[in-house]
DNA sequence: TTGGAATGTCAACAAGGCTGACATAAAGTT
DNA sequence: AACTTTATGTCAGCCTTGTTGACATTCCAA
């Protein structure tokens, strides 16, 4: 015991430095500006925000889904919400259909020209954490996303969980 | 070889499928609203935005640095980071010096309660970090930063790497 | 001395958060 | 049947933080 790095007081116990810690905070300072730069680019271009790349996003991952849902996962308002949907709706990017077993819902699912948004962005995504990733390894890729996955709050915990199962 | 998932290609090639490349994206999501979560709340109690936080944190980070530097690394126009600067320098949090050898450059520093504060919220930021990097492991955190690095623009590698060297 | 760099400032605008208030329809409950 | 709650939409207004454009000042450097 005691040979990682050997510091007084278990074995169990990691010692991080404010250091250590801080470089961390800076890297996700960071990484998050390249993780948002290449769909931030075609956004801008089409006249829409990250707001509206977030919505295109959860909708094509859980077609059908409710207002009420995407809000939860999304941590906005709905008054937020729905003027980034009525502009989506209007151009004709996103369907939003009365349910059928409660008519108050709306359920959201994304029209062809949706879905062809949705490709843009998210291969542009992809190709950056493809590039990331392959830099990498798998090794740091597996420790990566369990870093992440504890840094979460846990009802975003919940929603990764959940999507992260879902079939593609 | 072609032992770890072997795969048809090559043993260098690594195989990203759109879903392992989808689970990374939105864990990146998700970890982001955890990662500023506890700032955010203080910040608001105080009156201030994340635009703040970004200036104090770099402040901080490069006591004396110059306006011109602090706009390259949080990557805004200067007219949006003036806004923040002079509020900041208003409620006596950061200190904006003439340049001595340069008088065009303001140099910026925190005053005792802009360090204060600056404590409070990297307290607050380090804890979570702290609590996950001790729940992912020593290896999962070294992958982490290998990928976000990874992730990162040009710029803003350059940034990074200069900061993770310089003494704290 | 002139050009350009660094900085500040004013104005205007937009995205996208927020709150509060109100309307409607449908579902659920008593 | 009456009432309450839920899901959603909408209007109005506010805030932060980003943007562009224009212009002034200061001052280094060629």
């Amino acid at each position: 015991m005691a040979e990682s790095g050997g510091h007084p007081g278990g074995e169990n116990l990691l010692f991080l430095t404010d250091d250590q810690l801080r470089k961390g905070i800076e890297a996700m300072f960071f990484a998050y500006r390249g993780f948002t730069a290449d769909p931030d680019r075609i956004l801008i271009e089409k006249g829409y925000g990250r707001a509206h790349h977030r919505a295109i996003h959860f909708i094509n991952r859980s077609p059908g889904t409710t207002v009420n849902n995407l809000l939860s996962i999304l941590g906005v308002t709905k008054q937020s919400l729905n003027r980034v949907l009525r502009t989506l709706i209007e151009d004709g990017l996103v369907e939003s259909l009365v349910g059928t077993r409660d008519k108050r819902e709306r359920h959201l699912f994304l029209t062809d020209a949706g879905a062809e948004l949705e490709r843009e962005l998210s291969d542009a995504q992809r190709s950056r954490m493809r590039d990331a990733f392959r830099a990498a390894g798998p090794d740091s890729v597996a420790g990566f996303r369990t870093v992440l996955e504890a840094m979460m709050d846990g009802d975003m915990r919940r929603h990764y969980k959940r999507l992260k199962e879902a079939p593609q």
